[in-house]
DNA sequence: AACAAAGAGGACAATTTTGTCCGAATTAAA
DNA sequence: TTTAATTCGGACAAAATTGTCCTCTTTGTT
């Protein structure tokens, strides 16, 4: 469904965000083993999330990732989903016709295009917040 | 969403069918044109469909091939995908853990597993037959 | 029997994705 | 001002996916 780069970018960005509610920056390692991910491959992905303006790095000692707590409510899965895998899988025919075209669709379109409406109504209706707080609740886990 | 080898197994599926219903048979030279694809590549996905019973193969002069005009309405989308790509996309974690599990779920999985759901009932209702008709009637296409 | 038209299968190549390593730049603290 | 902790960026490596090519086998036709 999503790249392992696109997993590893959403569980990083939870991680990040429940610690930013409590005001403390992690860097790659920490992340990394939270996650279960790659470290030098989540540092990357890391930085790609930086670039797109998603989460903040603050270079140096004491340094690390964090995001601005404001922000972790309106950061959206799709915002994320978006800024690494693209908008191919809200826009992109199921068949992998160059473009989804309702005018000259593919055999799938008609029943796949709500199958791909209701994962793009979930990717931009849920936001870091509730995310990071059903970990903290231990009601969801970043690995197993 | 699939690998292109699932799609350009789709796809060849499904004119086969088309082709089958009036008793012809085709090769991947046809195969890969029609549905736009390289060759030598489609006719390896050919022959995994073979191995796994959803079409049939003639080999020698006037060989291709074909599906059994009786099977054609109860091949399902979701016995080609499980073919090629495996039940990784119905079973699987959407965050990629190990295992989808409701005791110990991901933070995304009580949405995410509505989305499988649907993909699920979607692959598993839609039979060869009728999105082969769909092509005959012109209503969908297998390129563009 | 010989030939031609197919699919089968294995080896190989190209591309993309995933993953690693290391040096440079930045910053806080001693 | 030195040092240690940290991110950044580029080069590199490994693995998976996608794609090509060539030979073998099978089979209908002559
Ligand atoms: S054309 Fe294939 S999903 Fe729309
Ligand atoms: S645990 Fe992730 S989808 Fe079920």
């Amino acid at each position: 469904m999503f790249s392992k780069a696109c997993e590893y970018g959403i569980k990083a960005s939870i991680f990040i965000a429940l610690n930013s509610l409590e005001h403390r920056r992690v860097g790659p390692k920490e992340i990394s083993k939270e996650i279960n991910s790659p470290e030098a491959f989540t540092a990357k992905i890391l930085q790609a999330l930086v670039r797109n303006n998603i989460i903040n790095s603050i270079k140096g000692a004491h340094g690390g990732f964090e995001i601005d707590k404001k922000d972790i409510k309106t950061i959206m899965l799709a915002d994320i989903v978006n800024a690494i895998d693209g908008d191919n899988i809200y826009k992109g025919c199921g068949l992998g016709l160059q473009q989804c075209n309702a005018d000259k669709p593919c055999p799938m379109h008609e029943k796949f295009k709500l199958v791909r409406a209701e994962l793009k109504n979930l990717l931009e209706s849920t936001d870091l917040e509730s995310l990071a707080l059903d970990i903290k609740l231990g009601e969801s886990f970043l690995k197993n």
